[in-house]
DNA sequence: CCGCAAAATTGCGCGCTATGCATCTTTGCG
DNA sequence: CGCAAAGATGCATAGCGCGCAATTTTGCGG
């Protein structure tokens, strides 16, 4: 039985759609769950279930339960190679880097901004403190920032196969993001991101000097 | 029944030597195993076999098998830090660094090129292509970075709390060594590794300027 | 509007893993 | 020399990841 709404607006929403639909809902799900209960109890099941799907389904999707939870965070990630291109050639490079990951995370603001809970807080700091799970959120970095070193290479006009240049930057601004987020995360009073973020590429883009006073 | 074979050199041998030995012996069979007949064919049975425990004992010094292959990367990483920690304080940090890096790249060097193996070389290649792997690697990566950036906080007189210097630092250095070993290991008519860390090294720390031709 | 072929979901089964618990063995120390 | 702590083993179990085959859904052309 073929039930047709009149909200289906699945009318170009091809096959890829659904599937995407799904697998934001298992990553979501995944996420949410884990970081409520913690991760030892929270099964395959319960997330399939979550996502309303059967538990095969799950890996059909993911490989793994930690794949399922890094997903967000690689989507999140590259898009910020996607807005490289966006952005002028005109404008130097750790420029452009640099609004680049500040509009990706201004989109993602009013996004995970709207979960002031502390509940939710605190579930995720202890949810990244997973051990199985921090391998897990460096490897969906990795895949970005190979995004993003092809993204450098195109506007740098080097050679992402031969130089090392590309993939150079692209590890170096990964990690400051990196480094930056922890710190951002770690801030017991609540500090924007935006400055942490804007420093670390900034020493980066500066030869990271020595400090000469502390 | 105890046997006390004239070789019995235990003498001084603490406890600690010989969990150390063991915790060796099993990263190391796993290595070799997984060198050879690739991930999916080694089971946790065959690498304590291979070490020479009960299988029960091989979880009792690590929680998976990527963490067991993990481990000798780990232990390498780790001596860069400790390195860092015996240069001269009035050298330059980034001159420290490198130097650092290439001395302990030294020590590998007549550990591993003494198995020029055609063979070997592709099992390794084929072992950190392994995407289950590849987490494990990179998390290796991130706790040894935690030491290096205690040592560069200690030497720069930064607080690794606080400031976002050490980790920084450490991030950016561990993206270019990995960069460069990434890019040694893909060489296909082999090239030396000393001028690539040198070189990923010396463009952090000018900066990574753009290129103006390719 | 209808069926058909491709694609996706689902159910089932199985080998392996990781870990808690109880037991046995070894080590170091008085 | 014997005891207490630490480590190694064995055993048992809950999940997990995946291959396979059956089933349902989707998109397309007639």
């Amino acid at each position: 039985m073929v039930v047709r709404v009149s909200g289906d607006e699945g009318r170009p929403g091809l096959r890829e759609r659904k599937k995407q639909e799904t697998r934001i809902a298992l990553s979501w799900a995944a996420i949410k769950l884990v970081a409520e209960r913690g991760l030892e109890n929270v099964r395959v099941e319960d997330i399939a279930a979550a996502a309303g799907v059967a538990p095969r389904t799950f890996n059909n999707y993911f490989s793994s339960k930690g794949e399922a939870i890094a997903a967000r965070h690689l989507d999140r990630a590259r898009l910020i190679a996607q807005e490289l291109r966006r952005r002028p050639v005109s404008e130097p490079l750790w420029e452009a880097i640099t609004s680049a990951v500040i509009t990706q995370l201004a989109m993602g603001a009013d996004y995970d901004d709207r979960r002031p809970d502390q509940q939710w807080q605190t579930g995720i700091r202890l949810m990244i403190g997973e051990p199985s799970l921090q391998g897990e959120m460096l490897k969906a970095s990795a895949v970005a920032e190979e995004e993003l070193a092809a993204a450098i290479a195109e506007r740098t006009g080097t050679d992402i196969a031969h130089d090392l240049y590309p993939r150079l930057v692209a590890g170096a601004a990964g990690a400051a993001i990196r480094v930056a987020m922890d710190q951002w995360l770690r801030a017991d009073p609540p500090v924007p991101v935006r400055p942490l973020v804007e420093n670390a590429l900034g020493l980066l883009a500066a030869g990271l000097p020595e400090p000469r006073s502390s």
